[in-house]
DNA sequence: TAGGAAAATGAACACTGTTCATTATTTTTG
DNA sequence: CAAAAATAATGAACAGTGTTCATTTTCCTA
């Protein structure tokens, strides 16, 4: 009588073959650019049949936003290794550029892509990006205690750190950069790295 | 004889009178949720009418781009009465935060949308947004010749400054700051630009 | 094996950007 | 002023989009 039982596995299994090929799709192409139709017909199926899984594209969206924390979080945690926080603040900020450029498309849909508003807080997307954070934070404490960084609220400094990050990283990835001569773009991002570590650590 | 100066006329007149409407509804709602449909309906002509006047959407996407960058220099065009370098610095970061709440769309337009690649550097958008940062560049060097920001590479600086501010305002834009709470998010970035501020002028 | 539930689908709807042959208007010429 | 040429505007179409729903196919149970 496991009937039931199969039914469930045999749906579990249809959502992630329809995962597995929109995340492939996507990360070809970009959220924006791959439709319903082409997922369909990547896993040859009828497109109305997606739509007994997800309710619409934007819950495949949710999906893929929480499988790109977690590549994310996965990316950059080996730099927990570092004993020394503040070796381990800058090795965080060069893993979050590299993410950056290796996978522009899983950045868009964490940080770009215009947010999927009906999802509540507490989806697995927002989850595993709070926990990024959370991580952010833990090493900026950290700092702070060992004196490296100058105490202050931990929340705000780790904020201040992160949209700097994101900013020049999007400012690149979105080819916001064309004012910077072929030469001067080359080495700019990375004058800026070191520039703003001195920043905050000069204090 | 003056048909061909009275066509020519009217031909800009024309696409005056498309980016008008076009500019009205991007305002209203952005630039993908403008239909050329929705233009064209608008001023009362065809659809096609406007691919007489404009090589494609995108064509229309240059002009508001650079409209936009129009609009943020006069809007910030004040700040350069104040005498002192560093307060000039501090009011363009103020201003520029105004501007990105204030006016959303365009923001997204001039620095997050996925830029128009064919467009050749030279384009109005472009010059007007590289004249903003020069404007930028101006004040970091100002700035570091009467010694309230040490001195360092102009462009870096000023880059890493952009970079900062732009990160926090597409965060926000882009409602990426759910992990913190109503009340944390109201002074975050009030607490995160003073935190920056601090950063700069401590050297 | 028949009946009912579950799953899958084809076709449609209302959109999108864009093109192009056809029609309407305006200008020039005889 | 009328005919011809040039210009301007358009309706209809194409290929695509997300999404819905009545219909058909498949599967399970009695």
């Amino acid at each position: 009588m496991g009937v039931k039982e199969r039914k469930e596995r045999e749906r579990v299994d249809m959502k992630e073959l329809i995962l597995k090929s929109a995340h492939q799709l996507f990360i070809d192409k970009g959220f924006d650019e791959v439709s319903i139709r082409n997922i369909a017909e990547a896993i040859e199926y009828s497109p109305a049949t997606i739509y007994l899984y997800f309710k619409d594209k934007n819950e495949i969206f949710h999906a893929l936003h929480g499988e790109a924390f977690k590549v994310f979080n996965h990316f950059v945690a080996g730099v927990f290794e570092i004993k020394d926080p503040f070796k381990r603040l800058v090795a965080m900020g060069e893993k979050y550029m590299e993410f950056t450029f290796k996978y522009p498309k899983y950045y868009t849909i964490m940080f770009i892509a215009e947010a999927p508003m009906q999802c509540d807080e507490s989806s697995e997307g927002w989850l595993e990006g709070g926990r990024a954070l959370e991580a952010l934070e833990g090493i900026v404490a950290e700092c702070m205690k060992q004196g490296s960084l100058k105490t202050q609220p931990v929340k705000a400094v780790a904020f201040t750190i992160w949209s700097y990050m994101h900013g020049m990283c999007t400012l690149a990835l979105r080819d916001r950069m064309k004012h910077y001569t072929e030469e001067e773009r080359e080495g700019m991002i990375e004058k800026s790295f070191k520039i703003f570590i001195q920043l905050l650590k000069n204090q």
